[in-house]
Order: structure tokens, then sequence, then C-alpha cells
DNA sequence: CGATTGGTTGAGCCCATTCAACGAATGTGG
DNA sequence: CCACATTCGTTGAATGGGCTCAACCAATCG
């Protein structure tokens, strides 16, 4: 059944069902695989149940951004609605499962249920948001505070999902956190460095242990 | 009427007047006079009838950034319906109209009319992309190769809307310029000068004029 | 008019990058 | 199983692109 946290519609019982038919359940998808990439056709929209995923965006010159970490219960597709076509590859992170969402189904099923149709709206708007929230960090940063952004943030979503605040498992590599962040991964590596130094985390390898998220916090709005 | 730049719906006439309708039409704003503002609650979204405005978020800290500009056709205010808040504050370049689209009577009747509501996501995906799209140029591009993406795109635009796409009467400072790109306005004026110097554009103030649009272009992907 | 805002240019500095070496972990094929 | 390659990550030294600080000019405005 569909996750609360897919589209928070606040549909009743059979209007769920009813969605729940639309989809493709428990689709498992390796690590490093594909799940659509970018210039392919609009086909579906997908809901992650379990893992996490990156999102990354390609340039013909062959420079590439790292978008996003797509986590459980997070959507990934919403870009391909404009043209119907991706405009994003999205990659597996481990070894996950995701719902996929028949496009054309839900548009039809949301003329139906006019607050799946809003919830949606919802969806895509926090969707801006955050690539606007990013856009902050690219453009006004530097190196600690995107970092510490990015641990910060990581933090607030395991601790959404019942995991643990504080001891940090990284499915990324730090090239990924780097493109994501802007940063170069020599940079990422430092200023992880400096902040064990610092006392303000633990670091071995893709553990992060927060020992001082006050510190982290105190980075960003100084 | 509006203007099938909007909501590029494909509606026929009848309800095209509906969603007519729903709007008030030709709200005049003064230059500099905020259309609203952050953390403000989400009553309308609104569309550029003439003039332009910036987009611009706030940070606790006292940082800002610009996350767009917006010229006649293009909306504004899609962030809020998410939190139903505004995401940003939306600045009038110059003085300018705006239609105002009551967002409660917007979604009523998209789930009345189908093909407005699969519009408006569109119009919500569109706006996803073009932040990923900036989130590419914060994060990887120096500081020539910003400024040239932002004169081929603003030269783009200014063609789409039949003016010149070679004078680009500019009606934002520097200043906007520079957080729009993530560069500091020093650093906007000599990427200008320089460009004035190798003849790739004029610069008379607020007026450029593109000389060598390819060498634009080539810098975006050499 | 002086004050303010917007824009340009120069000099020096600093933060992040580049270049480079090295270590650890993982996987692969003989 | 080991030898080897590959991927991933850390650290050091040097470089450089964009920033900071500063002076100056032009346009606008009360």
């Amino acid at each position: 059944m569909i996750k609360e946290r897919c589209l928070p519609a606040g549909l009743n019982e059979e209007e769920v069902v009813r969605l729940d038919q639309q989809m493709e359940h428990r689709l498992p998808i390796k690590k490093g695989q594909l799940l659509f990439s970018q210039g392919q056709a609009l086909s579906a929209i997908y809901a992650i149940s379990t893992g996490s995923f990156k999102t990354r965006i390609l340039h013909e010159d062959g420079r590439s951004q790292i978008t996003g970490f797509q986590l459980s219960g997070e959507m990934m597709g919403l870009d391909a609605i404009s043209e119907e076509r991706y405009a994003c590859d999205a990659i597996a992170l481990e070894d996950s499962t995701v719902c996929k969402i028949d496009y054309d189904s839900l548009a039809n099923l949301e003329s139906e249920i006019s607050r799946l149709q809003r919830s949606f709206n919802k969806t895509l708007s926090a969707e801006i948001v955050r690539d606007q929230t990013i856009m902050l960090l690219l453009g006004s940063m530097r190196a600690e505070e995107r970092v510490a952004a990015f641990l910060v943030n990581l933090s607030q979503r395991f601790h959404d999902r019942q995991q643990s605040a504080t001891e940090l498992v990284l499915k990324m590599t730090r090239e990924d956190i780097g493109s994501y962040l802007g940063l170069k991964i020599e940079t990422v590596s430092r200023v992880l460095s400096r902040f064990a130094e610092e006392g303000l985390i633990a670091v071995q390898g893709r553990l992060i242990v927060i020992t001082d998220i006050n510190a982290l916090l105190s980075l960003n709005s100084y």
C-alpha cells in the first residue's frame, strides 16, 4: 500500500485503494542501476519504497550536476512532466525498491479526485522550494557551510524516517556529495576532516557520527 | 484575456472564458514594489502581463539569493502551493502589470477541466527543470560561463517575446545579476568589460548589445 | 546642491581548486 | 588463494579565480 509520505493527500480509504491500483509495487532496482535516464519519454513517476537514489543532470560538454539525493517516500521524475521527457538520470545508491506510478493514470485519477490533484500540486511545488534552497546554498555559501547544511539536512531526513539522526550511513560517494554541493571531492574530504578535528563529527569512511549538531547548525545561520 | 503563454492548456473557448473569470486583470505594480513576500499566506498565483520581476529568497542570517528573473507571460508564486506560504519575495523590476489568479478557484476549476490541471502540472514541472538548470550553472560553471549563459538565456527569452535578441535592455542591477549567478557585483562588471574588450558584446550601462552570439554560445558547451 | 544608488576598475588576498602521491577497500581472473 | 586493477578516500603543496577592500565616476533624487 502506498505510504502516506508519498502522496499525503488526505484521501479516504476507497480513494487510496483506487490510487493504489494504478501503481506497480516494490519494483526492485539494483545498486548503480538507472531507473530512468535524461531524455527518455515520460512513462511514469516513481516513489521510493526502500533504499535511496541520486538524480543527475548532464550537460553536452560532459559536465554533470547531482541535483538531489532521494530517500524512501520521496518522489522522482516530476521534472519529466513538463516536456514529457525525463530531465535527469536517476541512479540507485543501493539496492532499492520503488513504486512505479503511471502518469496518465495518475492524471486521469486526479481529475476525479480533486484532493489528489491538489496534493500533487503541493508535491511539485515542494520540489521547487527544495531546489531553490539548493540554489541559495550553491550561490552564497562557503565550503564549510555547504557541508554542514548537507549533514544537517540528511540528519533531519533520517530522523523523519525513524533512523538515527546522529549516526549517518552515507550511501553516496564523496564525489556525489561534491557534485551536489558544487565542490571538488578533495574539498569535501578536507572539510569533513576539519569537522572531525574540531570534534563536530567522527568520520569512518561513509559512517558519519554527528557529535555536535548545534555547532553544525550554527555554521548555517551564524 | 489570458495569454496563451500563461497557461498553454489547449482549452476550448468556453473553458478559456471560465478561467478568465477567475482572474483579476492588469493589476498594476510599481517598480520596486513587492508583489508578495516570503512567508505570506498563499492567496493567489500570478502571471506577468507586462514588465518583469525578480524573485528572491532570504536566509535568516541576512544572505539572499535571486532565484529568477521573470518576463511577461511567466508565472510567479508556484513555490507557495507547497506550504501555502510564499517561499520568496517577488519584486517588480519596472512598472508592470500582472494577472492575479485566485488559487482556490484555479484548483476548483482544475478539477472540472482535466486539461487545465494537466497543463498546470507542466507549468510546475517546467519550473523544476529551470531551477535545476540554474543548479548546474551555480555548481559547475566559471564566472565567464555563467555570464554568457545568462546573456544567451535572456536573448532567447526576449526573442520569444518579439523583442530584439541582440539589443538587451536589462531591467535588473548588476547586483541582482551577481546574486542570481552566484557572483559578486565586481566580477559581473569585470566579465562584461572583458566580453566587450573581446568584441562579443557592447556595454552601455544596462544596454547590452550582443555582437557575437556564437562566441557566447561556445562559452557554454566548449 | 549634497546624498544616495549604481557601476567600473585596480591591487592584494584567500579559499577552493589543481596536481600529485598515497592508502584502503573491493573485485576479478588466473 | 594471490596478484592486479579499479574505485574510493585522504592529505600535501602550489596555483589561480573570484573575493575583499578601496577609490572613483555617473546618474538620479530629494
